[in-house]
DNA sequence: GTCTATAGGCTGATAGAC
DNA sequence: GTCTATCAGCCTATAGAC
């Protein structure tokens, strides 16, 4: 009995899922660049024609996975703000949710995609243009309303929030740094880095 | 008239700094799978043979640089230890002097290329080697009995030393990145990170 | 849908002329 | 010391069998 056409656009969503997880696991460790096909078909337990039945090229797919991470980026702003409290306390949670969430899981590795695409010269110019171009919303600009809110509360120092903001998330892309160059150093408490909004 | 000996040492030396120059420019944008020979030889004005007539192999030019950045991160430390002033003030100085260096200068493109190699799998074995092996001196170990000072003194807050270590490279390393993703982007008082171990 | 075989292009590295 | 021409290997992407 053939499969139902149902079933079959289950298995290719699968299967694209399958690859998209595979590709994200070899980007994030060895860039864009560096990773072949051949390493993501291995990965996903496929061979490397059947990659190219589902998606068009290996920009393609790096592409989609930076899209990916750069809503999951601003998604995490988002229920911050929805969150009960104070704008302190919303940041708060919010830097516990990364901590913990870079502690394990394919969180980081998301982060770190990010990190690559924003930072490296080697990526496809879709990439490169979602970055440039006026709707990108970027982590920093997401949480500087936050950061005013808190300053009209006098919950935050009066120090240009701008500046905060690219403190914080410097803060938090160093961490998934240094949890990548150290996999079991000590991650610290948000209260640790909440002291630079004090 | 033959140039003497000497003159060809000197000539030999200066073209060797030549291309490690414009090779850090170039594997710090575009990392080391990314980055052709051809780029490098372009970036220094000669051709890419003469590049393989003074240095083995793209892996070896590479490596280099990564010694000399890993080199350039302990010697600060070991200069603000040599500073006046309590362990805290040492840490002071040291923060305005890094902040400073990655406002201009070549000094970001020897952090940069310092994350890249310890972040990426797709460097040469030497360079995995290099931060594996346990004469390696780390940053954060470097920082650790600096700040175990501070913590004797009452200076420093009574929290994991090593903790302390993570989250003050995270920011420095954070930072970096922040900078090359954003050029203009604001750039914090030192005083901002040692908030961090008050 | 999935695989294997292969074309085509690019790049690291070398050889040899000047 | 410097350049240009060229080789050899690898990797992306496609074609075609099952």
């Amino acid at each position: 009995m053939p499969r139902t056409e149902i079933q079959n656009l289950e298995l290719r969503d699968q299967r694209r899922e399958q690859i998209l997880i595979a590709a994200l696991k070899v980007f994030s460790r060895r860039g864009m660049a560096a990773t072949k096909i051949s390493e993501i078909a291995k990965e996903a337990g496929l061979s490397h024609g059947l990659v190219y039945h589902y998606f068009k090229s290996k920009e393609e797919i790096f592409t989609l996975l930076v899209q990916r991470a750069a809503e999951s980026a601003v998604q995490i702003i988002e229920k911050a703000r929805l969150q009960e409290g104070t704008p302190l306390k919303k940041i708060k949670w919010m830097t516990e949710q990364i901590l913990q969430g870079l502690s394990a899981g394919e969180q980081i590795l998301l982060f770190l995609i990010m990190i690559q695409a924003s930072t490296s010269d080697a990526v496809p110019e879709e990439v490169q243009h979602l970055f440039s171009s006026p709707e990108y919303k970027s982590p920093v600009n997401c949480l500087v309303p936050l950061i005013i809110e808190g300053q009209q509360c006098n919950e935050i120092i009066k120090e240009d929030p701008i500046k905060l903001a690219v403190s914080y998330y410097a803060f938090i892309q160093g961490f998934s740094i240094s949890k990548l160059q150290w996999n079991q150093c000590p991650i610290p408490e948000a209260d640790l880095i909440i002291k630079i909004f004090k």
